[in-house]
DNA sequence: TATTGTGAAATCGTTCACAGCA
DNA sequence: TGCTGTGAACGATTTCACAATA
């Protein structure tokens, strides 16, 4: 990948997302300084963004074709591809998460959830097993993609057990901070950091 | 505040937990070394990071107080504070934050939630009010603090709507992109854009 | 000797300013 | 003239290396 920071992949979505409504909104050309300020984000920082993709170019004095933007971003990120996701836990986050149809569109199916007590959620065509048939199902399916709901106290031993049956890309909404091989993607995410952090500012 | 990056504000956040979690344990000293390593950071980025922080400060050839340093970041993040918040948009997420304790072990009360159809969500005794009394509520009890929850399309509307009730502080947890004056701080939690970066890590 | 505190160096990311082009 | 592409300047953050010291 081009550019690997958080903030710089986080940009690219972003302007994925805007190029994809402006042109469902029939929009084809747009300057750096339009879509940097629908976008929240600078011009020049915009353009530098685009210079860093293959094939993304604009034409002096009219601007960049929406579309060919688009499809080199989709390009680059490689946005053709879908991966099937565990869920593991499922508390009311958990739950949440199962009827969340939002991942979809974007190439990520939740196939199924794991928790201590097999059950089902109502509205969901989710299967939720116990963790006894993590190891097999992780194994059989060949599963890459974990998101990780379980109580703070489980966080570390369930992560092990996720790594040690395959995972390697793991989505951590559980306070805990995990300590995995470099071989293994750690995404976290902590509501009560970022209302900490809001607490702060200014 | 100190530090004012993101970065720096969240391993303030988790050397504050670790430390507290060292000091449930007994232990009264510790090397920058170890902790760093607990925290998941550098060293020597540990002992900068302690630098920033009036009143912090180890021994040489011994290192630092854990209660010396926990109660000089607890100061200097001002950890005392408490502070209402409100959750808007009572979906699956929403509900699921209801009943998510998290929150109160940090000075954060969710007070009340606010969704199109005023209902009852069982195990907890935050009231759901309509929308229509979410002015009056947040003008009465002085909110700042508010979580987004609705559905993207409603976002912005609502995200208008509350900063025009005097809300200052809003955790954003719609993949919809906000514009706000800058006296307002939001924080944007996007699950799907963090699973994406997963994928391209790598 | 073990460890902090810290200046200096290296790295990374952003913004500026403008040349060059349609 | 309006816009992109981009080198250079700037700023922020991280890492290094080591002097100081309990």
């Amino acid at each position: 990948m081009v550019g690997s920071s958080k903030q710089l992949a986080f940009r690219y979505l972003t302007y994925l997302n805007m190029l994809s409504r402006l042109d469902r909104q029939g929009v084809s050309v747009i300057s750096s300084h339009n879509l940097a300020s629908i976008c929240n984000v600078g011009a020049s920082q915009l353009r530098k963004d685009m210079m860093l993709i293959p094939g993304a170019s604009g034409k002096q004095s009219v601007g960049y074709s929406v579309k060919v933007l688009l499809s080199s971003i989709q390009q680059m990120l490689h946005r053709d591809q879908n991966d099937r996701v565990v869920l593991v836990g499922v508390g009311s986050f958990g739950a949440a998460l199962i009827k969340y149809r939002g991942f979809e569109a974007h190439g990520f199916e939740i196939v199924a959830a794991f928790d201590l007590q097999p059950s089902v959620i109502e509205n969901s065509d989710i299967p939720v097993y116990s963790m006894e048939s993590l190891e097999s199902f992780l194994q059989e399916h060949k599963i890459k993609f974990a998101i990780l709901a379980v109580p703070e106290s489980a966080a570390k031993n369930v992560a092990d057990q996720l790594i040690r049956f395959g995972v390697t890309r793991l989505l951590n909404l559980t306070p805990a901070l995990l300590t995995v091989p470099d071989s293994v993607k750690v995404s976290d995410v902590n509501l009560v950091y970022e209302m900490e952090f809001l607490r702060r500012q200014l």
